[in-house]
DNA sequence: ATTATTGCAAAAGATTTGCAGCACC
DNA sequence: GGTGCTGCAAATCTTTTGCAATAAT
């Protein structure tokens, strides 16, 4: 079994929940792209391949999803919230561009460092993260 | 002439746009305050004071309050946009605890180095910043 | 005088929820 | 078999928008 499965099997057996082909279908596919999604993206490619799965699933797993470590909100687009799974991946940044929606992730190693400095400092106990700019990027800055 | 209102009245006139009343105390009020906001307190604040705006203006207030450089999202507080001023304020971080809504800043002089490399190695031009943890802070680690 | 702005109320969008039937353990 | 889960549709909540009256330059 994969890993995320297991770590999601455990979570939810720990709860008192239960591992429903929808949750696995939704857990594979997250699993299966390397962009970030959002509750509607996702019903629809489900209903585009014939997979129905209802919103009120989608919003409701995905919390779970969260909760469990595998994945985190990651941004804000428009309206909608952003999400990316995060289960064996280090932690990243996002730039997203303001003008075409771009969104650029950078590595830096000295993050996990400052997150760990300021969690330490304060006795708190992390689960998400987050380090965004949002700005214009290099061909959009151009057309304005 | 305090120096955001400067900025606030030079943004607006090169737009062609006007600093009206509501615009104003709009900027009073989130230079007078050192903490987060919503569209929605905000909107209570003044209510509360006697002093009706409009939930309507108060929307249309944040966005050229945001581009013109004086405030930003902050973070995502449950479903509302938390807001707060940024003129004059280093780049700093937040953990906001998941268990009690508190939310914490702290500085690292390392954010700006990390968010410059990131833009430089892009061609990306940043306008607003965002480090956020979540997770459970020291009291509420004990709760649960 | 002109043009942007305000407040209102209606609309739009995203997300949540109650409920009845269905699926997992 | 019992309890949690799903889909649906209605509800909720935040944010946006059209419009007529009003205010800033």
């Amino acid at each position: 079994m994969k890993k995320e499965k297991e770590i999601f099997k455990k979570y939810l057996v720990e709860k008192g929940l239960k591992l429903t082909s929808e949750r696995e279908q939704i857990l594979k596919e997250i699993f299966s792209r390397h962009d970030h999604f959002d509750a509607e993206a996702l019903f629809q490619v489900f209903h585009d391949r014939g997979e129905h799965i209802s919103r009120a699933t989608i919003y409701r797993t995905l919390p779970l999803l969260v909760e469990s470590g595998l994945a985190q909100e990651a941004m804000r687009c428009g309206e909608k919230i952003c999400y990316e799974h995060i289960y064996g991946h280090r932690l990243h940044g996002h730039m997203i561009c303001m003008g075409c929606g771009k969104i650029i992730e950078f590595e830096n190693g000295k993050l996990e460092e400052i997150k760990g400095k300021a969690c330490k400092k304060y006795g708190f106990k992390p689960t998400e993260f987050r380090f965004c700019v949002k700005g214009y990027c290099k061909d959009c800055q151009k057309k304005l």
